[in-house]
DNA sequence: ATAGTAATAGTAACTATTCCTATTAATTAA
DNA sequence: TTAATTAATAGGAATAGTTACTATTACTAT
């Protein structure tokens, strides 16, 4: 199994941020390090990097969002600035209260609660 | 505020199925009624439904699926035939364990839950 | 009827993503 | 170390979902 520099550098990217970032972001950032890195191998590897479990993947409103971080956690988006913000897991505490109302194997949750974070209720009123 | 048949045709597709569809199903289904309708009036429609708050968006993978049931409620996703299943809501649970913890205004909470439904593990092993 | 304006059909444009192909680079075997 | 093999890449074309644009149509109120 190679990993390539163009890989490495990808998946770098993606862990080194909490910022959730496009793939977009992505390119840009690995521009910098590599100038001749392209699009489709940036979407290709952050493909790849999901399949082996390196790297999650954030479905908001059309656009993929990358996950450096693994471990299972949740999401707060501010609909103000639109910024993603990591919460705590509550898998244990939705999985209890599913259990046994439906027949459902459950893989994998995904929460995303939606309002306005801390910066744009410090100031107002 | 003007309703025009489009938008009663839109409106009624939507809210008579629990599908969950998207833009181009919605399209199709309403072609049958009115074979003149066009694909933007659709898409424009169903954001103006959105935003008076008759129908709700959901975001999934990488394309918008539309839902007539506008009570809060959540989804089951199953991974195999990708059909969403309506669920209770957990927003009290979620909430209550939620709150104080974070700073964060609550607004809007999305839970999907994927897994496999019970079409696929009634005949198997 | 007429004026004013919201909404539409049809199509072009846009954006995110995937696909394709010739070339490059890493690995393996001799 | 060189040759053979094959994974991975760059660059660009293609696709799909969605939005934007514009001339025309159809309500609505006067």
């Amino acid at each position: 199994m190679r990993f390539s520099t163009q890989r490495k550098v990808i998946r770098d990217i993606v862990k080194s941020t909490k910022t959730h970032p496009s793939a977009d972001w992505i390119f840009n950032k690995a521009r910098v390090i590599m100038p001749n890195i392209s699009l489709g191998t940036v979407y290709r590897n952050l493909k790849y990097l999901e399949k082996i479990g390196e790297i999650n993947t954030i479905s908001d409103d059309q656009i993929i969002r990358y996950d450096g971080n693994t471990k299972a956690h949740h999401h707060l988006k501010c609909t103000r600035c639109g910024d993603l913000i990591d919460i705590n897991n509550y898998n244990n505490i939705i999985s209890k209260k599913f259990l046994g109302k439906y027949k459902f194997i459950i893989k994998k949750i995904n929460l995303m609660i939606l309002g306005e974070c801390q910066k744009h209720n410090i100031t107002n009123e």
